[in-house]
DNA sequence: ATCATTCCTTAACATAGGTTAATGCACAGC
DNA sequence: GCTGTGCATTAACCTATGTTAAGGAATGAT
């Protein structure tokens, strides 16, 4: 389980030149997050971007006082709310460490004022987005077309190693089914 | 059934300056669409947005043979593959008219070109984007936490008059189940 | 060691939704 | 006027999943 590098990420999503990297290694600082700790709560607004090194994290909504997991993050990943950063309004979508997290952050408005010196951070939000995008787009796809058992075959298989580390009502949530189903699932799947 | 404008959903959405009107203004041009025809197949590259003046427009992907409507688009929307767009890639969704149409195209490239001339233009589009993912957000949280009657409920409010437009297997397409279940639901909402 | 808590499993039952197939209606082409 | 085609409905049956409830394993606190 080596940590992955910020910069190493970016360089494979989307290079940057080194003075792009200079100045935004300015805007970096490490933190941690504790076990059940928020990196942030629905309503909050947001100007921080959170790059995860190590650690996993949940994101889910809340309807008619029920969770819902949309997806998790593990290293590599942005645990961010794009959406509540670039609109500016209230986040609709919690995020959670489900372990102790820790993670580099920067200021979006920071980040952002830098496009206009460095056209190649600008392409790199863009590739960010068009990558969650992409990946949400296949995560719909999969929760439509395909029955609870694919899916939990699709989520071990995206995300090795990831079902030791947490909670299997989680996994349950995420996978749009209850546990009990979960359990169901697994049984069958272990037995034959 | 006014036909929207273009621009007035435009300054609806972000205000943009007059010069920047006129900028864009030389980059539309009207077009047409007959129904069934295809704006955009899977697998295209795509330099074109579109504005829907009139018509309804279904986007789909496939998955082993089979189409699932993701949404609709009525007039005064973007029925545009943003993905593709902003990534090159080629489309993993099709558009196809259910209408005769009538749209205004444009150049996405043409159209980014003017963000350096035109700070509102940039807003724009990260506005428009950021509509679309947070339409798509809601609709995510609609198929996992409501049931299909709740989900046709929803569709009929959302989309007044469309349900006398087109098709019910459409329409059980896009609520994620068959046209059998729809009828089912239909019958028992009608009668009691 | 005991007890409470948290979580996973299992069982019994109920319901939503899929599958297949038959029926009926409306509209287009001849 | 027929007839085929496309679409909606209905019925019979089956499966996946939800609900409720009970029990058991692991863990942590006292």
């Amino acid at each position: 389980m080596e940590t992955p590098s910020l910069f190493s990420v970016i360089e494979a999503l989307s290079p940057i030149d080194p003075r792009a990297r200079k100045d935004m290694e300015a805007l970096t600082a490490p933190r941690t997050f504790k076990k059940n700790e928020y990196l942030l709560c629905e309503g909050d607004r947001v100007d921080d971007c959170f790059f995860l090194e190590e650690g996993v994290v949940r994101v889910f909504f809340n309807s008619d006082g029920n969770e819902y997991n949309k997806t998790f993050f593990v290293p590599g990943m942005f645990p961010t709310a794009i959406t509540a950063l670039i609109s500016g309004n209230p986040s609709l979508i919690s995020f959670q460490a489900l372990t102790d997290c820790s993670v580099i952050s920067f200021s979006y408005s920071a980040f952002k004022n830098l496009f206009g010196k460095h056209r190649s951070l600008e392409t790199l939000m863009l590739r960010i987005m068009e990558v969650e995008w992409i990946k949400k787009e296949r995560h719909d796809i999969l929760m439509v077309t395909e029955d609870a058992t694919s899916r939990y075959r699709e989520f071990r298989k995206n995300y090795p190693g990831l079902e030791q580390q947490i909670p299997q009502y989680h996994i349950a949530s995420y996978l749009g089914i209850t546990p009990i189903q979960l359990s169901r699932i697994r049984s069958r799947l272990f037995s034959e």
